[in-house]
DNA sequence: CATGAATGAGGCTTCATTCAT
DNA sequence: GATGAATGAAGCCTCATTCAT
């Protein structure tokens, strides 16, 4: 008896948790972290606010769970595609590729890593979650401008411009929804060639240097 | 004397209005959309509280014009960029390095544009600056691509690639204080060779395509 | 007029303040802490809760200054009758007789002074208090026994043992309102005898040493 | 069988019982009242939240018999030494070593019954306990007078001032903890000589009468 | 009987907005 | 017009108590 109710409630348990963090998710990719309060959450979740408590210190802690649990899959699917095989330009394509195309079909994980989050902690936090993306990019670059593939170039400024590119043309079209599926794959095309341009060595550098 | 006194009138409410929207850019700038809070605001102003529901209906509404004239600026500067002579490729260097350099050097622009501002009706205002900042380089893509000087593309969404892309590596380094010059120089030309290599014509296309 | 604002104001100011301190004594002094939280105080100083803290920055804060002004006119009283004329057994006397006086007569300080504040910001000022006035009482111990009217003994312990003695004298009678005045002044005269006694040579010492 | 297992559950309930008061006892020792909580105490005793009420009512309750438990054994000793052989001064001296001696040494007996239990209910069972202890010191006092030991005295006053005298002394040596056995020693003389001296005829009484 | 997850009322604190002076 | 004191709704968090398992 006493091993099935530790199994009832862990599984319980580790339910709840992540019905939390569903919960938290869809309330923050739906309005952001205002429309992300506690009662709210808690509301969402089909618990009461004390259950939250049990589960997470503060709403800090839970808003940063819910980042860097959404940036984690992200990240472990990035660099399978970073470490994996191909040239490094195949690669940044397929990794640009593989974060828009779950950003615009899944839960709103784009919007989350994003947002804004108000509390200083949350904001230490999503610093760190935007430069373990950026270190994605970066590894890749490394290896295409050791390889020639890429030119010489400031490799944190480019990671950091890959970053911002996709995420800002992702924001536009995820708030306001139902896009077609046509739609979404030109524009993933179109992120994707852009981020890739960005970093090869183009046929005549801009007329200004 | 009646229309002295106007006049004077005139001169101090638009000074008032100023003030307010110069203490919130200030305050919006160091601390972001937290620490600006109305009491905030009008000490920071040198008046009171209820001086600032003399000139903006709402909190709301002096967040969506301190965000709005912090852009116009920059739009029309960009304009003048876009508008002016000089090839596609030229004008777009220097309209992204106009941008960046100022966000770097002058008050926090680039953080008051980017900060997700909680309030849903700064929300909205929000979305439509960055789709006029993306039109001002989606007009010169326009030009570049009729030219010849740049490849057919989603010109939406590198216009939104661009603006994200400058904005995400901005914020990284303006968040912690205290750049030297030397490092600023090289930072805003990394971020304009991104912007301008994006959208030119590769020698070879990534080996995806 | 602006002058006459600032004089109403200042006054207003200062008036609030002590509407505010007052109201929690009395509600300490009525129900201990437990009935003085912020909504009741706010409402006994007929007031709404967000007032308070333009006064006091927590809870913490508003007890601390109630127990600490509640002491800061008693320190100054003993301190006047410590540092006054006369023998030190008729300082003693005089002391404990003012002090008692007091707490018997006005709003309930012994009682607020003693109150075990379960906060540790207040717990650590409820002990500096109590050294405090352990302290005038150590002063006039110290006198007594250089000028011969008192035995040597440990200052410290006897003059905690003063203030934890006409303290708990009092908390009993004060709990149950309603004394008539004979019975106060006998009471006040057996605590005063009691201490005095307690610091005095014995006509013989207690036969355990 | 059912008579030795109704003694097993006796036995064990009883064991229960007491691992709660111990567990209770423990926590307001070292934190004071806040820091015993239901659900702190449960987990101090080894056993669920729920367990607590089957034996206890409410945490009033709990803590209620909490300090009648810890005061129960203190009374039980003291009037043993009260209803002793011995002049009153020596008893009154033994029974004020035996209970600060226990104070110093053991879990904090002082500080929990000192401690103001914020619960009205508990706070009434406080004042009967500290009754309680002042009877014992009556009883002595009213020997000691009628046997020309003790100058005539209010009794009930004396008493008081006794408990609050030895109380208060030791709540500040308790607070602060690690005190060497010397410094133990010489502070229960002090206390216990306060004391006796305190209820004693003084060679010449104070100036004021 | 025993558990501890779950509840939810209640407390403290903040801050946009109003209005008497 | 100008002030800033005052309001009070709303948010976060705690913890005594209950009840399904």
């Amino acid at each position: 008896m006493a091993y099935r109710r530790s199994a009832l409630m862990e599984e319980r348990l580790a339910s709840n948790r992540e019905r939390i963090l569903a919960a938290a998710r869809r309330l923050i990719a739906e309005g952001g972290y205002r429309e992300a309060q506690i009662a709210a959450v808690a509301a969402e979740a089909g618990m009461s606010t004390g259950m939250i408590y049990r589960y997470f210190r503060s709403k800090a802690d839970l808003f940063i769970e819910v980042m860097t649990a959404a940036i984690a899959r992200e990240l472990e699917l990035l660099n399978e595609i970073a470490e994996g095989p191909g040239t490094a330009k195949a690669r940044l394509y397929a990794a640009v590729e593989s974060f828009t195309r779950r950003a615009l079909t899944g839960p709103n994980l784009a919007y989350a890593f994003i947002a804004e989050p108000a509390e200083p902690e949350v904001d230490i936090a999503r610093i760190r979650v935007r430069q373990q993306l950026g270190n994605v990019f970066k590894a890749i670059l490394k290896e295409g401008i050791t390889g020639g593939e890429f030119p010489a170039q400031d490799m944190d400024a480019s990671a950091a411009c890959i970053v911002g590119a996709y995420t800002e043309a992702l924001v536009g079209p995820i708030a306001p929804k139902g896009q077609r599926v046509k739609d979404q794959e030109r524009l993933i095309q179109s992120i994707c060639d852009f981020c890739v341009r960005a970093v090869s060595q183009p046929i005549n550098p801009s007329g200004k240097r």
